[in-house]
DNA sequence: ATGAAACATGAATCATGATTCAAGTTATAT
DNA sequence: ATATAACTTGAATCATGATTCATGTTTCAT
């Protein structure tokens, strides 16, 4: 009963026209935004025919749906295996900022994609966030148990953190990109380790 | 040469029907969006014939961008006001974010205006975050003086404040309105203050 | 009291772009 | 080798809604 499985393509080439459309619909989204990109200037740029769209997706909104979940996957993924070395989940927390400052900057479209999802694919949006929230829930949980980190409120400072990490991606990932990311999760560490109130050491 | 001037009402009649056309939008945009809004919805909320609007607005665009202004302006008077009695800037802090999620609460519109002037009204999107960002600064900065709060990295810590109210107020004002904000704000004190670190106290 | 400026009206115009479809081409299982 | 499913094509359809404008009404300074 989805979009995706119900025009799922069955040979090699519509695979590869499928992706050819995802990515087209990426930087015209990315570029345009949802309601000034066109489903023409996606065909064109995938290099297709214009009816060739509707084999694959049956709306324009459903292929931002499509868009929206694989980078949000992409997100999840990036950081993921950046983190995935940490000794601990303070240090966890300072890689995952750095990660997804990078991720914003290298890809600045990703960023504008999952945010205009909120007016074009609530549910998708609102899924994203819902699954980090609970990925952070988890990590928290299980690191005020070694004792790392103070075991109070861990879901209002899931949603804190991830509030801190899609405001500095967008301060510092997409509107002013001097500052190198490792900088700003450098900077940023102190406060998420002991809040306002202390020096960092 | 801007819209605001441009089409400013000369008699007490004129600023009344602008008024109306003004609350008509937020309730048109809050609930429809901006696309999925249209003139013709506001005039009727209004109360005025559709070819009124074009008498106080340049475009669709122009009103959304009043519209923006207008809540920004809101915004700040709401949790500045609350704010004022503060004795220190943690505690400021503190009643900021339980104000602001208070207001998203009462007005949900609001949250989702702002937010989708990132797509419509770029300009005055970010000129909002950014009178955040440097009122956040200059309370940092004289709390720093004061010896309240440690000094570094102010204007990352500003934008990271920044980011914890406005997801704060997004899961606990408009997703999950179910605990009081006044119990949010008291979770994330001891984050803001103390970090994650340690215990609040 | 009156004429000019302000304001109000809503039908008509107009551009845009999503979606459909009937006809053709290519891949693949047998 | 061939039938069938998968895929491609792009011109035609169609709905929507922003904006304009010519005509009337109200306000207000004098």
């Amino acid at each position: 009963m989805n979009d995706t499985e119900l025009k799922t393509p069955k040979t090699a080439r519509g695979l590869k026209t499928r992706n050819k459309l995802l990515d087209a619909a990426e930087k015209e989204f990315g570029e345009k935004g949802f309601h000034d990109g066109a489903i023409s200037g996606i065909t064109q740029r995938a290099g297709v025919a214009l009816g060739t769209f509707y084999t694959y997706f049956e709306s324009k909104e459903a292929v931002f749906r499509a868009l929206v979940e694989h980078m949000s996957n992409r997100t999840r993924t990036h950081v993921a295996s950046r983190v995935a070395g940490a000794p601990d989940r303070l240090t966890a927390e300072r890689e995952g900022i750095a990660a997804y400052i990078e991720l914003v900057r290298q890809n600045e479209d990703l960023y504008r994609i999952i945010m205009e999802a909120q007016f074009v694919a609530e549910e998708a949006y609102r899924a994203h966030y819902d699954r980090f929230a609970r990925a952070y829930q988890k990590n928290l949980t299980e690191a005020a148990a070694r004792g790392e980190i103070d075991p109070a409120h861990i879901e209002e400072r899931a949603w804190a953190l991830i509030g801190i990490s899609v405001f500095l991606g967008l301060q510092y990932g997409v509107w002013d990109k001097d500052k190198p990311a490792e900088d700003v999760a450098d900077a940023i560490d102190g406060f998420v380790r002991y809040g306002l109130d202390r020096q960092e050491r």
